[in-house]
Formats: C-alpha cells, sequence, structure tokens
DNA sequence: TCCTACATTGGACTTTGTCTAAGTCAAGAT
DNA sequence: ATCTTGACTTAGACAAAGTCCAATGTAGGA
C-alpha cells in the first residue's frame, strides 16, 4: 500500500476508487509522469475514470504538498511524488529521462543579498541537464 | 537601435519588416514576454504581422541562441533577449514578475559526482521563488 | 438504510503552439 | 533599375494540454 495514500487519509480525505488508483501509479522512486501517462495508466486497473479527475486529484495532491508540479521541458507538467525530501531534477538533454538528485549546499544561499531585489525568498528549483550515459554512448 | 537586431544582422539574416519588429520589442533587461505578448506588441508597430510569423521568428532566434526560452509557470513560454550573460531567474509567487539574477560560484559544482548519475553535465537553470517588495507589503 | 455534500463524468471550451499551401518579397544577379 | 528565386509570411486548420460545467453517482456520517 502506498505511502502516499496513508497520507492522505490521515488528512481526512474521501477514498474513492478513482483517488486510490490515482495514488497508486504515484509511487516509487524517480517517478515523472504527465497527467495523460498517469491517465492511461490509472485506466488500466480503472478503465472508466475520466480524464477531468485525474486532473482534478493531481491538483488536489499538488494543494495539499503531497506531490510536487515539475515542468522541466515546457510542455505538459509532469507529477513527482517524492514530495517529502526536497530534491532537484537532472535531465538528459536528448531522451528527457528524469533522475531525482540532491545537490550539496545550501541553494537559496547562492543569491547574494544585491541580486535578490528586495524579494522574500522561498524556494529554489534548479534543474541540471546534460547526456545520460545511453545517450552519451549512442 | 536593438544590439539583438545588430547580431541578427550579422549572421546573414535576410531582414524584413516583421523580424525587425519581433527584434524590437525584445529589447531591454528584465524582458520574458510570452509569444502572444510578443504578438500583441509587434502587431502595434506592424497590425498585419501573424502569428505564425512571430513563433517563427522566435524559434529562429532561439536556435540561434540569441535568445532564451524560459518557462517559469508551466504556462506559455517566456523569451529573454538577454543570453549573452549566463543568468538565472527569481520569480514573485503572487505577480509572476521575473527578474534576471547572477548568483554566486559554480552552480554545476553543486551536484556531487554520486548525484550525476553517469550524466555528462552541460547546464543548470536555476530559479528562485518568493514574493516581490509590492506583494509582500500588500 | 438514507441523506447529502462531495466526487466523477463526458464533452465543450480555452490556451498555447504547430503545420501547410499559397502568395509575397529581400537581395543578389543582370 | 529590374528581374528572379528561394526564403519569408500569411490565414486558418489542426493538435496538445488543461479547464469548466451541468448532470449523475457515491462515501461515509446520522
Amino acid at each position: 500500500m502506498s505511502d502516499l495514500l496513508d497520507r492522505l487519509r490521515g488528512r481526512g480525505w474521501r477514498l474513492t476508487a478513482q483517488r486510490r488508483v490515482v495514488a497508486e501509479v504515484l509511487d516509487g522512486d524517480h517517478v515523472h509522469y504527465t497527467a495523460d501517462e498517469v491517465h492511461a495508466k490509472a485506466a488500466e486497473m480503472l478503465p472508466e475514470i475520466s480524464r477531468a479527475t485525474v486532473y482534478n486529484t493531481l491538483g488536489e495532491m499538488v494543494s495539499l504538498g503531497e506531490v510536487l508540479e515539475v515542468s522541466t521541458d515546457g510542455r505538459a507538467k509532469r507529477y513527482d511524488p517524492n514530495a517529502h525530501h526536497a530534491h532537484q531534477h537532472l535531465v538528459c538533454s536528448r531522451c528527457g529521462t528524469i533522475r531525482d538528485v540532491h545537490p550539496s549546499g545550501d541553494l537559496l544561499a547562492g543569491l547574494p543579498p544585491e541580486e535578490r531585489f528586495g524579494f522574500q525568498l522561498s524556494a529554489v528549483e534548479v534543474t541540471y541537464r546534460g547526456l545520460c550515459p545511453g545517450c552519451a554512448a549512442g
């Protein structure tokens, strides 16, 4: 049973078959599916699930902070269930593979005060780009 | 006269009225317009310019490395003419204002070897998020 | 078991971006 | 100066990603 589902249940979420399958799809490490991919995988388990429900459910999970929204390619957003360990992303420039990574040091501290334009910083997102071993070899 | 236009001319680009107005729109600092915003501003100067031409021209400028594509909100891509000074972006979480910023240190070096999964790193994109002075006060 | 507020559905709609066939034009050649 | 031609532009159809809505279904408390 997925951690994600346990956490959602703990928040008093109404548990439906649809939400259950979406939560089950979004389980594991280095998982970064688009909404359509989530819908396709969910539909294997529950064929009648609608796209709107997948979008609704993903949006609620994001609002609750249980899932992260990632957009590394300027196209479809991807959904990352690994919301409880701060991490960044490493993306292959050729094939698009995404890995979760953990940079060292305090990323916010890298922005000097005179470069903050008076903003109150609260978060930082980093996307590393390069060729994965498979694409570099090919 | 825009720097951007000078650089494009230097590359043997065929110079048309449409390309001229797109280049003029994309001039200045902290400029991050969407394609539709570029089209609207270009159409003030050249009313008959088409959306397709704006998309084509922006795409070519990006391919030539004269303009950067930025997607900080998962919605429309934005176009940044400041392609000749490496920089990152600072985005207001409420109003979406974007500023160009220059972090200190080597950003690529922040990713330890054991977190690189065998990738050959080539670039890193950083988005700092927080509240701008206006939104923090409101 | 019954109620009802909340969840789901399908389809229409919006936004953002791409593609194509036909017409137009910048710039080198004459 | 004008001609020629391949590159550029255009309008509109199309596609992908996401939102919205009214009607229907249902989880979970009374």
